[in-house]
DNA sequence: TGTACATCAGTGAACGCGCGTTCACTGATGTAC
DNA sequence: TGTACATCAGTGAACGCGCGTTCACTGATGTAC
């Protein structure tokens, strides 16, 4: 907490208490997953009174919207990095390492912050609201975004048949986020990290193969 | 509610109240997943006082942890029926089917009884207990011995290559699982019947392919 | 530049809720003789 | 076959907890004149 943080808690008007507990949420959400984000929680870490929320957010669910989608743009931004970091040659090469870097930033993502990854996904709501841009990261695409760019440049790149391509999203989507799960909340809770990464890849290489035949 | 069963709850001794709670458990989990597994609600339903559980379940996390194995095995019982009604010709022809019974038939469960699908990955253990005979079907066998046996058959058929064999059972569980979760909690939300199934379908072929290249 | 006042963003106390769990208890059952 | 009694499987009342949310309120801010 910086001095000027302290001092903004201690005035009456916080200045920005949204963000506040949203960030608050975060941080819960972190620690235990979308259930822990608590309204009460959230106002007590910040130092404001329970009810102060009610200025800022409709009720609980909407400070957990929130929150859902911060975490959701966080994911984008570790994706983003993965994405930036790819500089091969050729396109197919390019494109190749595009899916790729979705994938392994999406599960690294998971394992690293298992919390902030089950809060993003928990969205009560439809795919429109999957590109909204309180979901992106610095390079203003949402991790669905990414994901399409990356498939896109498949079949451009002549890798991927165009009959394929419709939904092809929701395939990758499937193998990752199910691979995610199965390492986080479910039997390969105990595996080690080199092997997640290891099983990771295989995961990436069988979207691959479905994609590219 | 049969006439023996009133019977049994007009006596003071329930007759097999163990059994009765996971039962109601069962009911819980299928409304609103393993969150709504309560034990107050269970007595409630069973009609007994709530701390009559005790006598059967160390506290609410045990219950919940039959009610979990429960509703694996009425999954594994749900898969063990799609892979009963092959019949096709040929090694390699019924080792596919096989594949895909499995895949299909756990998509399937996961539309049709959502909440029984997310208490059933519910484990807070390790893949020891994935195994363990409570959570079998009729077939004596667990969905993920049900995968076992799928894959296996790829191999001894020879469209898969051994060298591919480790951990496949990982691989194609994540793609399943998590079109699964897209449906039941996901942006795939609002997908009709017959979209779901026929990119179930898809997701398949995609693991199909991984496989057998 | 100073002041009146509407509006905004907080406080403090309280509510009802349903939960898991514990306590001391009692009715039913079955076994030894 | 009958009975004493240990054991088993329930009851009923109560507990403390943390939650979301509402109420009437007050201090801080900024705008019109």
């Amino acid at each position: 907490m910086t001095v000027s943080e302290v001092a903004a808690r201690r005035r009456y008007h916080h200045g920005d208490l949204r963000q506040a507990l949203i960030t608050a949420g975060l941080e819960l959400a972190a620690e235990n997953g979308p259930d822990a984000v608590v309204l009460r929680e959230a106002t007590r870490r910040v130092g404001v009174s329970p009810n102060a929320a009610y200025r800022h957010f409709a009720d609980r669910d909407a400070l957990l919207d929130a929150v859902s989608s911060a975490a959701t743009s966080r994911l984008a931004t570790a994706i983003d990095a993965h994405f930036d970091a790819i500089t091969h040659d050729g396109p197919g090469d390019v494109a190749r390492a595009r899916l790729r870097a979705v994938g392994t930033g999406y599960v690294a993502f998971a394992v690293e912050h298992p919390g902030l990854f089950r809060t993003a996904f928990f969205v009560p709501s439809d795919l429109e609201r999957a590109t909204s841009s309180e979901k992106a990261g610095p390079g203003g695409r949402t991790p669905f975004q990414l994901l399409t760019v990356a498939i896109d440049g498949l079949v451009a790149s002549g890798l991927m048949p165009a009959s394929r391509r419709p939904n092809a999203e929701f395939l990758a989507w499937s193998a990752v986020h199910g691979f995610a799960l199965l390492v986080i909340d479910g039997p390969l809770r105990a595996l080690p990290r080199g092997a997640v990464d290891a099983t990771a890849q295989r995961v990436i290489d069988m979207v691959e193969a479905g994609f590219t035949k």
